[in-house]
DNA sequence: ACCCCAACTGAGCGCTCAGTCGGTTTTCAC
DNA sequence: GTGAAAACCGACTGAGCGCTCAGTTGGGGT
């Protein structure tokens, strides 16, 4: 392992632990062993580090995906829906650190000035919500989902699965607990089974 | 207005906006007029005001419900649930800064360290997410929804609001256009009509 | 053997900022 | 009016931190 490599990865546990402002680069020079001097050969400043950091879990991310969804085949968009969100929440698990850094504000506090990390950001969001708008449309084409909204429906099922994930960073649920019931909720929102008009015939 | 107050105004402001690390107390200073001693003569240091901040937001998000639960009177629980959520989303609007002070990775930081930060997050989201649970209960009991488990089921809807509520303080997506979708997603998941088996109440 | 240069080093500079302290003003009870 | 306490002030301190820079190292090319 490098010593540019082993800055990112000890720059990116520690940023996502600690936050980037609480971070000091002594730390991270002290962890990898590499000199103070020797990060800010790699990277021209702290900041430059950071979306060192975004970049790579960006990349790391959507290859994963392009990997699920590669080796996958779905039934319909139902089955690929549910597919989709429990792999997210083992990747949510297997890169916990770094789904960590998402969910501070440090990147949103940077995006505000930085131009590249506001496009880090957002091309990470899409590429996200993106999948699940994807199933979406599958499953609306099938006809294994009612009609919905697909962009929008998909934005919703995002902060649902995305907001559970972070319950469990926080450590103020056991988000994992709420696995199935998340599923269910969602089969429900889309599901196609009454064929009533969207959700006013009560019975 | 009494300095105190106006320096936990400020100061509210400059955390939320700013976050906690990021804002000086010169600034709190320089913009309550109050002079820096006379902050710390007040609280004793800056994570004392940041705690104080906190439990003030809590007590006037308690209130708020509160008040809109007393004079409210609901048909029945799926009534409920709609009104509290869109309370939810207009409170979200009317604290903003509040809120965004809750959506930032300060307060959960402090909560490791700090027990009674700790406590004051618990009982502000616990709060919340009995909120909407009270609803689910009264659904399930006057038959205006299927019988879902109510605690794991709030925590669903409520990381869901949440959710969206982030995403229009992060500014990545416009969450206002979503509140009907939102509303209609948790009818379906709740709703009481016809379903295929899975919950079977009666009407 | 010699040079070159990318990689690396770490002491130290310049600056920032939470918190202090000695003092002044305001308030208010008697 | 008087005294004392509460409220307020702001220059100052000292620890901490991002970043620099002059210097070292080591491996590959000739």
């Amino acid at each position: 392992m490098s010593k540019r490599d082993a800055i990112i990865h000890a720059a990116t546990i520690l940023f996502s632990t600690k936050g980037f402002e609480n971070t000091r680069m002594s730390e991270i020079s002290h962890m990898t062993g590499a000199a103070e001097g020797t990060i800010f050969y790699h990277f021209k400043n702290k900041e430059d580090l950071f979306l060192a950091i975004l970049e790579q879990f960006r990349q790391d991310v959507m290859n994963e995906f392009d990997l699920y969804l590669r080796e996958m085949e779905f039934e319909d968009g139902m089955e690929m829906l549910e597919g989709v969100l429990s792999f997210y929440l083992s990747l949510a698990e297997k890169m916990e650190d770094r789904f960590l850094l998402l969910h501070r504000h440090d990147a949103y506090e940077l995006a505000r000035v930085n131009e590249a990390c506001k496009e880090h950001l957002e091309s990470i969001y899409n590429g996200l919500v993106n999948i699940f708008e994807n199933a979406l449309v599958k499953g609306k084409a099938d006809g294994s989902m009612v009609s919905v909204p697909p962009k929008k429906t998909a934005l919703i099922i995002f902060s649902m699965v995305d907001g559970l994930v972070r319950f469990n960073t926080y450590e103020l649920y056991d988000a994992g607990s709420l696995y199935t019931e998340l599923i269910t909720a969602c089969r429900k929102m889309v599901r196609n089974q009454d064929n009533s008009g969207i959700g006013d015939k009560n019975a």
